[in-house]
DNA sequence: CAGACTCCCGGAAACGTTTACAGCAATCGA
DNA sequence: TCGATTGCTGTAAACGTTTCCGGGAGTCTG
């Protein structure tokens, strides 16, 4: 018996092939019966009987080489162990499950070169689009970014004229929100503990500050800033360090990793907050109201950032001709227990 | 001009055939000098040029459909924000990535529909296999486990029989090693703050309690047993409603989430820990270090079950015909300051 | 110097889908 | 009743890659 080719895979999974045959019908048309376009009633009934017969599933990787689609969206953050990615995570999440697609998570270490490698990686064409959220931006990124073979958003700052859907906050006004909430409280001797200068989000958070106490018309006391990574260790480390030579009356951390490590720190040195000290961190995540006291925070939104990344990632895969959009959500302040409430007390937390 | 097939993709972008007429060779000669196989170092010379003028970068897509690998392995875990599932994802990573693979993470919810949805989803090959760490097992899970057409290595507990590759720790022992440290500094009312008693830790948690204090002979006050499920904000309220009704003397968390949580609720309630109330949480994440008084808790080496698990996995695509393997990483206590120190006296942390 | 062996090359098949196209039968409108 | 339309169907091409196979040129061996 001479078949032109097999009826099943080379694994013996079933295929198209397999359920035509079954069914005594072409496989063009077990294919369209399968994709619910056309058919008799009589085709449509054997196809469905065959394929529920061999218990068919059609080949992912071969429907993508036809229809140049994957349905896979990749992911790249910098830390997945930062709760901030989580949430932003598990928006994307919620909007490409709803459309269908898969999600695929890079953690890149916040490494240069490991976001190049992989902008390099999508001309592989593995995955139908990327929200990439950097934190540092190279020429080589925008470079990279420029012609990337599929669509990219990003979520952060990038230089205005960069042709790229982008979705941002302002987080100069988010660390003015916290200023100006402990100026409002009478603190003036207000630390700052930020993540590397040499970020895009270290840089705007430091420029916010110096912004926000200029305002005030406070002085910047360089012995009140520091400097770590943006982690629960350095956060802790710089804070020590902050302690060891000056003494604030409050601290601003620009994430909430750094502003737990903070919290261990001042309550190690036996500061009360927020008495003593008063305390407010960034990015408003899951943390915040975990430890004791409870921290404010300033929330940049990145579930928000995350759902409008996610939509304008599949409005672009659905019309590449779409001119590129940029989307900025504002901060907002969330005040608990590290913090003077609004009317200048502190408030007790035992 | 008839050719007849395109030199270059409908989108434009480069083929092996683009590379193939540039160079003047056959495609099967410039597949063969991309791939690094064979070529006559003219040929090589020139294919190597070709490509690079056009930028040619091979299809991810069309390349897994012909050697029947995507490059791809699924990690399907409950909640990627729990940090357990953070450290044990890292260590996955770093493993697969190390073999020149990606990881695809799904975060399940620990409802079974979307776990029994995705073992279906794996007959689309869209993927080289899965590692799951599953919370409750269903027949259903069994059944799809069984027929998997990839792959599959399972963190967790597993029926005896089952022909499943599988990692798992001992966690019923994980409970005693809490239990034993705390009745060897002289606690006798050890609370128990679990998660849902139809999950698979949940049970074996519950199961190793009651043992253990058997084992001490100390009869089980009920009261001193809350189940709540394996979040932070359950930990908490399970814990405010067991101090409810009981005055435990230390307490035991089924995870360190619950361990925050009942942290939170043991201080606010105005308990001194350790000296008070003792606490051991359990899976020694990130956030037993973050928390003040830091915590003790039962390390059950989620990073080495995740290396362990990926290692499995990749010899298994390798060789199919190998018998399924059961490894157990056993548990460890990691004492700190929300417990007392084995000399039995409290450890100060201020 | 003939045969065997090695190396390199190109044609063509294969992976498992979707879909353009053409053929055919049945129905419709005039 | 006949041509046009409609609805299904099957053949074959296409997606972009890898690889089997046969042929040709060159080298080695006896």
């Amino acid at each position: 018996m001479s078949r032109k080719r097999l009826q099943a895979s080379a694994d013996g999974r079933p295929t198209v092939h397999t359920v035509a045959a079954r069914a005594g019908v072409s496989i063009a048309s077990a294919s369209r019966v399968l994709n619910g376009v056309g058919g008799s009633p009589e085709t449509i009934r054997k196809v469905r009987a065959a394929a529920a017969e061999v218990g068919y599933v059609p080949n992912a990787v071969a429907r993508s080489l036809q229809s140049k689609r994957t349905g896979m969206i990749a992911l790249a953050v910098e830390d997945i162990g930062n709760p901030v990615y989580v949430a932003m995570m598990r928006a994307i999440e919620a909007v490409v499950a709803s459309s269908g697609r898969q999600l695929l998570v890079h953690a890149t270490g916040g490494r240069i070169a490991n976001e190049t490698a992989l902008l390099r990686r999508l001309a592989h064409r593995y995955v139908d689009g990327l929200i990439l959220s950097p934190i540092r931006i190279t020429e080589e990124h925008l470079g990279a970014l420029a012609d990337s073979p599929v669509p990219v958003v990003v979520i952060g700052q990038l230089p205005a004229d960069t042709p790229v859907d982008n979705v941002r906050t302002d987080s100069r006004a988010g660390v003015a929100l916290a200023v100006d909430h402990l100026v409002a409280a009478g603190r003036r001797r207000i630390g700052f503990v930020n993540g590397p200068l040499d970020t895009v989000p270290g840089a705007a958070r430091d420029a916010g500050f110096r912004a926000a106490l200029a305002r005030h018309g406070i002085d910047l006391d360089d012995r009140l800033v520091e400097v770590g990574d943006f982690q629960y260790a350095a956060g802790r480390a710089a804070t020590q360090r902050l302690l060891a030579r000056s003494r604030p009356d409050a601290v601003v951390c620009a994430n909430d990793l750094i502003a737990v490590g903070a919290l261990h720190a001042l309550l190690v040195a036996g500061h009360r907050v927020p008495d003593d000290v008063a305390l407010v961190g960034m990015d408003d995540t899951e943390l915040a109201s975990m430890v004791l006291p409870s921290m404010s925070s300033v929330s940049l939104d990145a579930t928000e950032r995350g759902r409008i990344a996610a939509q304008l990632l599949l409005e672009r895969i659905n019309d590449p001709s779409l001119p590129p959009r940029r989307i900025t959500v504002a901060p907002h302040l969330v005040v608990r227990d590290s913090s003077p409430t609004p009317d200048g007390r502190a408030k007790q937390w035992a």
